[in-house]
DNA sequence: TGGAAATATGCCTATATGTTTATAAGGGTG
DNA sequence: CACCCTTATAAACATATAGGCATATTTCCA
């Protein structure tokens, strides 16, 4: 996957209240869906919809154990995504995955700017 | 601002391609909303408006030069939000001010445990 | 002061997202 | 197998959000 893509998808993730919460509810601590759905007092299909992105974004591992899926947060996902996002943003644009054509119009821009500026 | 509320303002803001691309374009470089517009190939409200949630989170700056107000990237303010998120992630739940009631139902699942355990 | 340009704000619509109910699927135990 | 419990998936619905158009606001300049 993109660089771009995958950090986005990670914030995105974490961009909202209750998946926020239940990835520091994970972090260091396991719980099953169930014990999940009742600390966060909405209904079980809510929870397993917002670990399945979680997941989907690769912060939090789940393993089966008999009925029940434990599920804990991957902190280390956390870390590595932050350090893709530096990398993207030392990254000059052109260098960049899936910004092409905004690198272009940048370069435009840049040549021809719509503004006079007093420097940069 | 509550430090979770803080923190998920700006994962929420980065968590949208256009918004994400928006950010890492005004890194190191600055530009005018006319300018934006033209690169992204959106109407100028929504690029203002795009603007508008990223200034909320504090990840951009603005300054008016005549008719034309430029934004640039904070990237201190995404570091400091990372320090946050650390410092969220370090804190055991019931520390953490706006989760007291999660915090209790927490404690109350590992008083009494919906699903048996081999470990943890 | 009047007009033009740049930006912000309001309102509207299509789509995305969070949540619920209903149901299917996976797994334990008699 | 029959029944029960846990979790995942599907359908439905309400709300939030991205983006468009129209308009207000700010600033410059003649």
């Amino acid at each position: 996957m993109k660089a771009i893509e995958e950090v986005v998808r990670v914030f995105q993730a974490l961009g909202q209240d209750t998946r926020f919460k239940v990835f520091k509810v994970l972090c260091g601590r396991t719980f099953c869906v169930c014990e999940l759905e009742e600390i966060f007092g909405i209904t079980q299909p809510a929870i397993s919809h917002h670990l399945a992105i979680l997941k989907d974004a690769g912060l939090v591992d789940d393993s089966r154990e008999g009925q029940w899926v434990f599920y804990k947060a991957n902190v280390e996902r956390l870390e590595e995504c932050w350090h893709m996002l530096m990398g993207i943003l030392d990254l000059p644009i052109d260098k960049l995955a899936g910004m092409d054509e905004i690198a272009e119009r940048v370069k435009e821009i840049e040549r021809n700017p719509k503004a006079p500026r007093r420097c940069r």
